[in-house]
Parts: structure tokens; sequence; C-alpha cells
DNA sequence: AGATTTGTTTTGATATGTCAAAAATATATG
DNA sequence: CATATATTTTTGACATATCAAAACAAATCT
């Protein structure tokens, strides 16, 4: 039996809860619940219904993490999402600030064939309009430790890689300010106390931004 | 409240069986169930459910018809889907053969921006590949009686205009015999004996189909 | 440790969409 | 026109996915 979106969508957000967390600890319940958009104990009948399934292991009230299955499971279905993502901005021209929503849609639907056609016509990119790398079609997904703009050493001049927020007006703003992927900028410094980053971009302007904003913007040197 | 695909699906399953008919009568609820796929007391249901909401007109035991709001909606979701089946093949090259089925899933879900952009990809056409119109965003449809095949006069040159039906083994015998909308034939004769219709396809090759095949390839003169 | 707060699970309901089979109605046949 | 056949509706049930609020467990704080 083929998941639904709703396991798709369980799936997806275990995945990226485990992914964001550095230990491998368990999923707690509310974060899980918090993520998808439903209740608590939504999330948990549903977990059990996964853990059934063998797509999750379960512990009550500790939490739960995606089994390998589950993993591959997920994996896929990013794959879907970031190909398509890559397909809306390059061969249809949208805003990588508004395809989002378009593909948290189609991600369920498309079939195999249109996805193979989409990852085709796009060259086989290994990366999708955010910098988010585009998982192989067996579900391997290639892990790369980033620094980002609060991290990254200071008067180095780094290229911004990866954008690790998909909302759409944050987007807009780092598309405004030239701090898309690819762009090449310098840590001019950090204030902890003032709690923000003072950035040099690549035409020499000057900007500032707060450190989640910083933290949110992963690049590598050079 | 916007429709759920299920509604879309129903709403569509009857313009079809609507426009299919000649005369203006109602759709018995066994035909509606058999075109969604589901059994006669679910369509009763879903039916009275639609009725309630103003989308069709309902005479128990007579059958139902699409009120003027479920007309639009149904359009708009048939414009979706032929976009989309146009999009599928001039943009990404995939077979008139085997859009169909895509295009059933991604009706339901793309955003009109979506839809847009597609529109004016391809030029704001006004068929599909199968020849079908395509309805304008406020659900005006192109209405157009043809001739088929079947009733076309004989030994005179006709253009294929349009395919009456999706199925992908049909469509692919259409192709490999060059009888893809746009493509000229002649007909020779007819066999009523036979139920067959003998052609001479733009090549000068003869084939002969029945007369049901025959009546699904609907044709304009010259 | 005992009490409070925080987080999780259970319980009882609800909404949507579906089916099988019984009951009701309409249509066709002798 | 009365009965047999078709179709349609009703009924009771089920699957999925959800919530609110009660019950429960774990962690935290005097």
């Amino acid at each position: 039996m083929l998941p639904s979106s709703t396991v798709e969508n369980y799936l997806k957000a275990l995945y990226h809860a485990e992914t964001a967390a550095t230990d491998r600890r368990l999923v707690p319940m509310g974060q899980l619940a918090g993520a998808v958009g439903v209740a608590p104990g939504t999330a948990t009948t549903m977990v059990k219904a996964l853990a059934e399934s063998g797509l999750v292991e379960y512990e009550p009230y500790l939490g739960v993490r995606l089994s390998p299955a589950g993993t591959k499971l997920a994996a896929l279905v990013l794959r879907r999402h970031r190909l398509i993502e890559q397909f809306l901005v390059e061969i249809m021209g949208m805003s990588w600030a508004e395809v989002h929503e378009d593909a948290e849609q189609l991600e369920h639907v498309v079939s195999e064939r249109l996805v193979d056609r989409m990852d085709a016509m796009l060259g086989h990119p290994s990366v999708d309009p955010h910098g988010d790398p585009i998982p192989t079609p067996d579900g391997a997904m290639a892990t790369h430790s980033y620094h980002s703009l609060l991290t990254c050493p200071l008067q180095t001049t780094v290229t911004v890689t990866r954008v690790a927020d998909q909302d759409a007006s944050f987007l807009r703003f780092l598309e405004a300010q030239e701090l898309k992927p690819g762009q090449s900028i310098e840590v001019e410094a950090r204030d902890p106390v003032a709690d923000s980053v003072r950035l040099r971009t690549g035409d020499e302007r000057l900007i500032t931004i707060g450190a989640k904003a910083a933290s949110k913007v992963l690049i590598e040197l050079g």
C-alpha cells in the first residue's frame, strides 16, 4: 500500500527534525506535532500507525525516530520536492521565494515518470534553488556540513551555498541583498551584544543582519 | 470552502456526461457512479451534498445535472487538466498517450499561479494535445460541433482535429497510424455490415478501423 | 521528597468518503 | 395492469485523519 500524503508529511517532518538535531536523539512528539501542524494526540496516533508499518521506531513518552525504510521514503519525498522546486525555478521561471508552497502540494502526486523527466530536463542537478541537496533515486543524500555566517571566519571571502529556511519574505530579503546561493560575501564583524552580524556583499555594500538570520545562511570558504 | 478533489472529480464526470449526451436530460446516478468509480449509494450520498452546496440540481430517482456554479467549477477543472496535458506534451516532451493519468492527479493541486505560468509558456493555447478545447479562466468553453470519421463525407480530404478518448493504447494506435490532430486523411468507404471504415492516410496508406473507433476521431472538412 | 509544570497518551467525537446489502421506487415485460 | 427486472436510496458499518479535554508520566523547583 502506498503512503498517503499525510504519511509522507510526517516522514518528511521527522527527517528534517532528525537532521536539524546535532545529536541522534529521539524526536519528541510535541515537536513532531508542531512541525506537521496537528494536535499532540493526533501525532501519537499517527506515529503508532507508522511504527506498525515499520516506518518509524516509537518509544512511548520518549519520542520517535525514522527506521531505515522510513528514512528512505522520506528521502524520496525530498527528492521529489527539491526536483520540483528546481524545475519551477529553472524551467518555469518562477521565483525561488514562491516555489516552496507549490512543491509542497506537487510532491505528493507527481509520478515517477514525471520526476525522471524533470530530472533529465534539469541535467540531473545535485541541489535545489536553496542549495539543499537532492537525494538520488535510491534515497541517498549527500551530507555536507556547512559553516554559516555565524560560524565562518571573519574578513574572509565566502560563497553562499545553501539557505536553511523556506520563508518567502526571508528569501525575498536575501535575494534583494544579493545573498542567494552562489554569491560571494565577507563577514566584517559579529557583535554578540547586539546579536548581529555585519556583512560586505559582492558589490561592496555593507549590511547588518541578526544572528538568527545569519545562522540560516550556510556558506563555503572561498 | 474550496472543493476537494473528490468533489472536482464528480463535477468533471457530470460535465463529461452532460456534454456527451445529445439531449439535455438528467444524468442517472448509476452512470455517474460508474464514471467516478464508486458504488451507486456513494454517488447518491455525494450528490445530495453537492446539491446542498448548490453545485448540482438533484431529482431523486431521476438523476442529477450541474448547476451554473457547478458547470463553471467543472470547466475550471477541465482548464487545469487540459493546460497540464498541453504542458506535459509541449514543454516536457511527454507522449500524448501517457499524459492523461498525470494530469488527472495534478489538476487537483496546481495553484492558480502555476496554471497561469503554464498558460503563458504555452502561448495561451485553445486546445490540448487531443484537440479538446481549453476553457478560459472564467469558465467559458468554445463549443464546436464536429463530424467524425463515421459521419463525414466520403472521398473528401478532412483534417483530424480532436480525439474523444483518453485510452493510452488507442492513442498510441492513432499516433502510429498518423491519425493525430492536424493530420489530413480521406474516408474511402464505410461498410455497415462489417462495422468498419476504410481510410486513406496522408502518406497514401490504406487502413481499416472499426466504426466505434472511427466515431472517436473527430474531424474538420478540408 | 513533595508539589508544580511540562509533555504525552487516552478517550470520546467529528468530518469525509467509501462499501455491501436491504428497502424502496421506477421501468419493462408478458 | 400486474408482475418481474433495473435502478436508486437507505441503512449500518468501516477507514483515515483530525480535535478537545481528561488522564497520565516525566522533569523541574523549591
